[in-house]
DNA sequence: AGCACGCCGACT
DNA sequence: GTCGGCGTGCTC
């Protein structure tokens, strides 16, 4: 009956939907995402719009509703994809259309000018004078302003901006004195390029065999109209940038574009450089420190055919590209891929749906030294094609690997946080003027509680994860809400060394410079880079050698090559093994793995030395040794045990309101939503719901082993597992409280139905007028906790 | 954004 | 009274 159109102004104030009627003879012929045609304001002036929402009642003055149109057919082709990718996004992750398509078009928030207007006089200089001075004494001040300016410098151009705003004048003014034929406003269209690099000076390197096979077995693929996913298992070092620098290519060989994908710009500034040098200004960029207007005309120079390559992280996937052909993403596993806003939608999954939207399709390409289990998951079972990279290019050999028990150094009486291994590797490059990085890992420092002496760690016994300490004195689980009071005795041991564990990094130059006084010392750390350019400082001063020790957080360890480097220590290792969620021994092998890769970069032989308190466990027994497919086999079974991501899916319900009890009791009421039977007939959503969860539940086991096995461990936790609602990790954020409900599903599609469902019914509650001071978000496959 | 409505000063 | 510029507010 009646549509909800965001209509295709960018203005804030026309940033919201308007219900419009669907003639008859339109009827069927519109659903959401479908560009109409619409009648607007006063004047029925017709716009585009997108549909947005189909309904049967109108929540608007039946009188004043208008009729659509018709459909919008010269509608650009990307601008389609996109509209198609928001419906997939708003479905698949949950939020609202309207946050979906923000999201999705980022072009629509035009702040910035495309063009650039300017006003001159058109007139003769003597006549437009001598209206000038009709002006001053009938009083038309607004006029009089603009032809005073006009004429203190005839024949110059002023910016149309300059009259709107400084002179104040309004826009039906100039548009009178246009109609007069007394100035002329004319627009000028250029793009913004944050490159300044033009020259093509990169050589052709020659591609080793394992490189030119994933180069050849892609685009045989892409020719023979084959798209998927790959993903690129290469080590540090293997050359994965020259890789996608060939296929892209090949790519543009073929008339198409790509989409490469990084998680943040600062850190890879050497990569981009190298793509600047290979595709010169058919390449652009983009980045959080791009200007609006910046970022929209890099979206216009793809639009418009300038560009063949844009580099970003995940919003330059985008970019209306007319005939996108690949999409790549560069450090795959990274958590900066998942968006924190609504939709929480994660890049790889977008780029995979917008590939499969694209005319034509596009190929996907992952590449990482420590791929995420979701994306080896999925190559392992097929979904996507491995490569595997495992030959370093830049020579080096890989490093030697020490583990220290910080177990051990306590029983002989070393209290000091380096182990007297590291402490004389400190003392012997210091000696041979080589240089050194200390690494601590500060993840997951929401104050996991363990014993020093016997490494035990305070864990909660119904969802193994490490239990953090709260203000009232209990030990809390963010998963279930179980908790504990705080013993000052550990359990295990006896012993009473019982705390919450904490080091910075400034207790670590501290140390440092207890120990050797004379060293030279640079610290990267939040306190450090807070200013624009700090990082890049930080790392050229280290470059140049202008330090000895390079003291830092997960920072450091991000791709960088210091040639000089032999040692890297890795202060606690597994500071981020206990941190309160299911993904901390995924985090704590790509962090050791990352930092190990810093030591022998160069000619000389690198070590690095590993301290934690549980040299044995898994994931820094794996990362010592760099292997990736042993721990690989380790946490999957981990994940499979306990139906995590991404052998079952997670279903995140965030909830805030403004009080605590009603806060709980929401929740709880969302509980009971969650888990209600469904039955059939209620409605059809519901009873679609109910056979399509009956389907699942009841399908049987294929004759294929493997599969048969997927599907008998996926079988089991079909079933929907609800956790909690418990206090959400972040309690209280500016005395809004945070509760969170988890669902493990091995089906998506019902976890889907769920969040359906809780939306359903917040509209009701809306609808009724009692939904006062909550908020209901979504995250699927949660990375960031809440 | 873009249009019309209505207020207000100036002129018949 | 009337004409026309200019600011304001609304758009399904």
């Amino acid at each position: 009956m009646f549509a909800k159109i965001i209509i295709d102004i960018s203005h804030e104030q026309v940033d919201r939907t308007f219900c419009y009627k669907i003639p008859d003879h339109l009827r069927g012929s519109i659903d959401i995402g479908t560009c109409v045609l619409v009648p607007f304001g006063r004047g029925n002036n017709v716009r585009t719009g997108y549909v947005m929402e189909l309904t049967d009642t109108a929540d608007f003055d039946p009188d004043k509703i208008k009729e659509i149109k018709g459909i919008a057919t010269e509608n650009l082709p990307a601008e389609d994809v996109f509209i198609k990718l928001a419906v997939w996004m708003k479905q698949t992750y949950g939020s609202t259309m309207y946050a979906a398509l923000k999201t999705v078009l980022p072009a629509h928030k035009k702040q910035a000018a495309l063009k650039h207007k300017y006003i001159s006089l058109k007139m003769a200089e003597r006549e437009a004078r001598e209206y000038f001075y009709e002006c001053k004494s009938k009083n038309r001040k607004a006029q009089e302003r603009l032809l005073s300016e006009l004429l203190s410098e005839p024949g110059e151009r002023i910016p149309y901006e300059l009259v709107t705003g400084k002179l104040n004048i309004s826009a039906a003014t100039i548009r009178s004195l246009k109609d007069k034929g007394i100035i002329s406003v004319t627009e000028e269209e250029y793009y913004r390029n944050p490159v300044n690099i033009s020259e093509v000076t990169a050589k052709k390197l020659n591609l080793s065999d394992e490189q030119q096979y994933v180069v050849d077995k892609v685009m045989n693929d892409y020719d023979n109209n084959i798209r998927k996913t790959y993903l690129l298992h290469g080590i540090t070092g293997s050359g994965k940038t020259e890789v996608y620098i060939r296929m892209i290519e090949k790519i543009i060989e073929r008339g198409k574009q790509a989409i490469v994908l990084i998680p943040e710009i600062s850190l890879t500034y050497q990569t981009l450089m190298r793509f600047y040098r290979h595709f010169g200004d058919r390449v652009s960029v983009m980045n959080s420190t791009l200007s609006p207007g910046e970022k929209f005309d890099q979206f216009e120079r793809a639009r418009n055919g300038q560009l063949d390559i844009i580099i970003g992280p995940r919003s330059a996937l985008f970019t209306p590209f007319s005939n996108l052909g690949l999409i790549i993403i560069d450090e795959e596993h990274e958590p900066a891929y998942k968006s924190e806003q609504m939709p929480k939608y994660h890049a790889r999954e977008a780029a995979i749906e917008l590939a499969r939207l694209v005319k034509g399709g596009a190929s996907v390409v992952l590449g990482s030294a420590t791929p995420s289990l979701e994306a080896y998951y999925k190559a392992v079972t097929g979904e996507f094609e491995l490569f595997e990279l495992t030959k370093r290019l830049t020579g080096g050999t890989l490093p030697e690997v020490e583990c220290v028990d910080l177990r051990d150094e306590l029983r002989s009486g070393n209290m000091s946080i380096f182990s007297r291994s590291l402490r004389e590797g400190i003392e012997d490059r210091l000696q041979r003027h080589e240089q050194l990085m200390l690494f601590i890992n500060r993840r997951g420092l929401a104050g996991f509680v363990s014993c020093r002496s016997c490494g035990h760690v305070f864990k909660c016994p119904h969802c193994d994860v490490s239990l953090s300490e709260h203000k009232g004195g209990r030990l809390v689980c963010h998963y279930c809400g179980y908790s504990e009071p705080v013993t000052r005795i550990c359990p295990e041991c006896g012993s009473k060394y019982v705390s919450a564990f904490r080091a910075g990094t400034q207790q670590i130059e501290k140390e440092v410079l207890k120990y050797w006084p004379q060293a030279r010392v640079l610290r990267m750390d939040a306190d450090t880079t807070r200013t624009k350019d700090s990082y890049q400082k930080i790392l050229t001063a280290f470059s140049n050698e202008e330090a000895d020790i390079l003291i830092g957080t997960q920072m450091i360890v991000k791709g960088h090559d210091f040639p000089k480097v032999t040692l890297v220590g890795v202060l606690a290792a597994d500071m981020s093994l206990y941190a309160n969620d299911y993904r901390a021994a995924e985090r704590t092998f790509q962090l050791l793995t990352q930092a190990a890769g810093r030591a022998g970069r160069g000619k000389l032989p690198g070590k690095v030395i590993v301290q934690s308190y549980q040299p044995d466990h898994y994931a820094i027994q794996t990362a010592a040794r760099q292997d990736y497919n042993a721990f690989y086999d380790e946490e999957i079974a981990y994940r499979r045990l306990l139906a995590y991501p991404p052998v079952a899916h997670m279903m995140a319900v965030q909830i805030t309101s403004r009080y605590e009890d009603s806060g709980i009791s929401f929740a709880n009421r969302l509980r009971t939503i969650l888990e209600q039977p469904v039955v059939a007939g209620i409605d059809t959503e519901d009873a679609m719901f109910n056979a399509s969860y009956n389907h699942r539940l009841n399908l049987d086991t294929g004759n294929d082993t493997m599969s048969a096995y997927v599907n008998g461990s996926l079988m089991e936790s079909a079933k929907p597992v609800i956790i909690g609602p418990a206090a959400a990790n972040i309690s209280k954020i500016n005395d809004v409280f945070r509760f969170v409900i988890y669902v493990k599903s091995a089906d998506y599609a019902i976890l889907t139905r769920m969040k359906d469902k809780i939306e359903r019914y917040t509209a009701r509650l809306i609808e009724a007028g009692q939904y006062r001071g909550y908020s209901v978000q979504f995250d699927f496959d949660p990375i960031n906790g809440f």
